[in-house]
DNA sequence: CGAGTAGTTGACATCTCTCAATGCCGGTGG
DNA sequence: CCACCGGCATTGAGAGATGTCAACTACTCG
């Protein structure tokens, strides 16, 4: 995790406009819940044995997506939710002047899509941030199964409901925190859901641009640059371009949690 | 609507903390969602007729609360999801260190709660921000309607679905809009969702302070008063304290959506 | 080796915040 | 009844934070 490469994540990124509405090809590996690796993250989080064994009646199609390339646009057609089973995807939202906002970065175990639900069609866009694989969840097949499968109703809105949460979060980050206040939530939280994993909470490589991650945090590139480089000079980080190593984990979240000003 | 009288808010807002904290009492008054004038626009919005009457086996609480009152607080179990009859309601989180962030105003129709359902507590608060009337929907109930009666499963999902639209389009404006662009968003949001609801959308009384406006837009309650005084210079609106008349609904649009930069 | 992209840094511009003063209004108490 | 007080809103001046623009480095790709 911590040393992988991304080797042609920028050639494939930045093809011309036209190519890279390409969709990944449907590879037909079917995958079940019940063997996955990631099923204490994901999508069955928390259900009984009994609800596990059911929602192994919906296989769900594995598919490929490479560096670059989007799972869905805004106004495309709902169909699917997706669990990253690995790899790295951002959701972004899009202004009619072209102004992009980054929603969320997602990882291995997270769901992707459910803002489709309201109104049949996506209004978001995901798009991979590098090679990565998901399942593909039938929305359709999904509630049907709810229905015929008591105690399991709740899983669905209970997904929705932890997306409200996240978003609130980002709100509450957006709309009252400083640049580098926002810029330590987020390597907080990408800490403690890579230790969520199994990964390192103090050493990770970041998927994303600083570009993305000002997308995200509503501010500027090179304010996000700037904030990374006080952290450094402060002691607490240790930034090799995408390579962060938090030397200073305690003193990170003091200064995101109080911050009385 | 529009000469609204605000009589009795300030003293009741402003008691002293301990005092604030009162639960409304539940005024038993039962009410069904066919023959409520919400209808079109509240939780059975789009429903089939069949499925309308088989939601009147659910009747639900109606609840009056005077404004300053809290229908609930972050940490609050959560048992109800709440539909606004009148009035309007503020719903706010609170950062460790006492900042707030008011993360939605709801008025009649709409519905308050939805983010309890993750963790089975209410993860913010709600405060009535006049004199308002709720219809209390247990959650339970309703979910358990739900597995029982086929196509009315979707109901709950999509309604959390348009929430996350709804924190989208919020998130949008805290990440990547200047601070006349998101008083500007406001307003017409507000115009649209009154105008929805047959009042004008040119003229309405506000129902939250300057600093609240400010709290749920990300910027402080100064920078909120120098807007609308700028929008007013320009001719678009013209503002009496919470008395909002906008002259230039067509080109407060035209602002709002286009700005290249 | 040249071109293009990502990231960092500096200088300066601009926007929003902070602090302070003022006016207005309604409620309260003398 | 009226003076006063507290809360809300507006406005100005100056401070501080973030954005903008530009230069430079490092790296990768062709």
């Amino acid at each position: 995790m911590t040393a992988a490469t991304e080797t042609t994540v920028k050639t494939v990124r930045f093809l011309p406009p036209g190519a890279v509405a390409l969709r990944a090809p449907a590879a037909p590996v079917k995958t079940q819940c019940s063997t996955c690796h990631l099923r204490e993250l994901c999508l069955p989080a928390g259900m009984s044995e009994v609800d596990l064994t059911r929602l192994d009646q919906l296989s769900f199609t594995r598919r490929k997506i490479k560096a670059g390339e989007t799972l869905y646009r805004e106004g495309d057609k709902f169909t699917y939710i997706y669990a990253v089973r690995s790899g790295t995807l951002k959701s972004s939202l899009m202004l009619s002047d072209g102004r992009e906002q980054v929603s969320g970065f997602h990882i291995a175990g997270e769901l992707v899509g459910l803002d489709g639900v309201a109104q049949g069609r996506h209004a978001s866009a995901a798009m991979a941030l590098e090679d990565s694989e998901v399942c593909a969840i039938s929305y359709a097949a999904l509630t049907e199964l709810a229905v015929s499968t008591s105690g399991m109703q709740h899983i669905v809105s209970r997904m929705m409901s932890r997306e409200i949460l996240r978003e609130h979060s980002l709100m509450m980050l957006l709309g009252s925190m400083h640049a580098e206040e926002r810029l330590a939530a987020f390597l907080l939280n990408l800490s403690q859901r890579y230790a969520a994993r199994g990964y390192s909470d103090r050493e990770f490589h970041l998927r994303m641009s600083r570009a993305e991650i000002g997308s995200y945090l509503g501010m500027k590139l090179e304010t996000v640059s700037r904030a990374f480089s006080a952290f450094q000079q402060q002691g607490m980080l240790e930034v090799d371009k995408r390579h962060i190593r938090i030397t200073d984990l305690e003193e990170l979240k003091r200064r995101f949690d109080v911050r009385v000003h």
